[in-house]
DNA sequence: AATGCTAAGTTAGCATGCTAAGTTATGGGA
DNA sequence: TCCCATAACTTAGCATGCTAACTTAGCATT
């Protein structure tokens, strides 16, 4: 068996991780992780536990974690919902909002020139990644209605 | 911003593993990483850890408690390389040749299926996964040299 | 008002990533 | 022979995923 589909995107997406890591953390001080969440609250405007974490693919334990110690780390306000129920209002903090501003298209760049190194056509492969996103997102909120 | 090719990649990964490690769980009572180790094993022929952290893009240390886990499972045999040298030589028990064979094509088959529904060509996506995955791998070992 | 439903969030405990630092085996000079 | 370099592996400890089970808040029905 020569390597498949599942496993290649696995891997790749491991190393691209490791590789983002890497660079936070010696450049930034803070986990691919976290910035990922930040990113979310700050750029898409996310702003529940529960959307952040169908934001980010996970589970709503993760996320709460994740924001108590962003919290802690001043990076994130975590707010009850002034519009009431049992919600919690999310926003960064200024501090993380100059955080999440300085790196905003570092990323992207990055994998950018990955992308155009590699001869794959940028605009192509990420539209055949959304839409998989997108497709996979249907098929699993059907499966649960 | 709208969402961006490093983090659609990134969660549609997380999902497809969540989603790959609940069938497994439930249905083989085996997590998705242990499962793609022993396929390494056992289709790739990988047989040192090294190489199989390689395969599937963690580390060392990952890999070497994984091997302690499976092999106390009795799912993988680890054995000092004859050869010589500070290696291990991994190969698959009976039982798991037996798990991975009956489990081969059911996850790909699965993919396959979500990606045809999606409408985005499977060959051409795989194609431009694979290339993206051997220019990381070719720029990492660059840039170690 | 009391009951029970649903959605959101938390807690507990485990699995598996990682880095940093140490160990083991081999081989190549001084 | 002894020392050192290198590669493979292990250990220790932390970060962050997960599931299962519980709590909290609002709402709807009686």
């Amino acid at each position: 068996m020569e390597r498949n589909l599942s496993l290649n995107l696995h891997v790749l997406v491991a190393r691209l991780d490791r590789a983002g890591d890497r660079i936070l953390r010696t450049e930034h001080n803070i986990s691919y992780s976290r910035f990922l969440a930040l990113t979310l609250v700050g750029e898409l405007g996310v702003s529940t536990q529960r959307a952040l974490a169908d934001g980010l693919g996970v589970t709503e334990p993760s996320v709460s974690r994740m924001a108590a110690v962003l919290a802690t780390e001043g990076l994130l306000d975590v707010q009850p919902d002034p519009a009431g129920g049992n919600r919690r209002q999310l926003s960064l903090t200024d501090e993380g909002k100059q955080l999440v501003a300085s790196l905003r298209q570092e990323f992207e760049e990055k994998l950018a020139a990955l992308v155009a190194h590699s001869g794959v056509p940028y605009a192509e492969f990420a539209e055949h990644t959304e839409r998989l996103l997108a497709t996979l997102d249907r098929v699993e909120r059907e499966s649960t209605k």
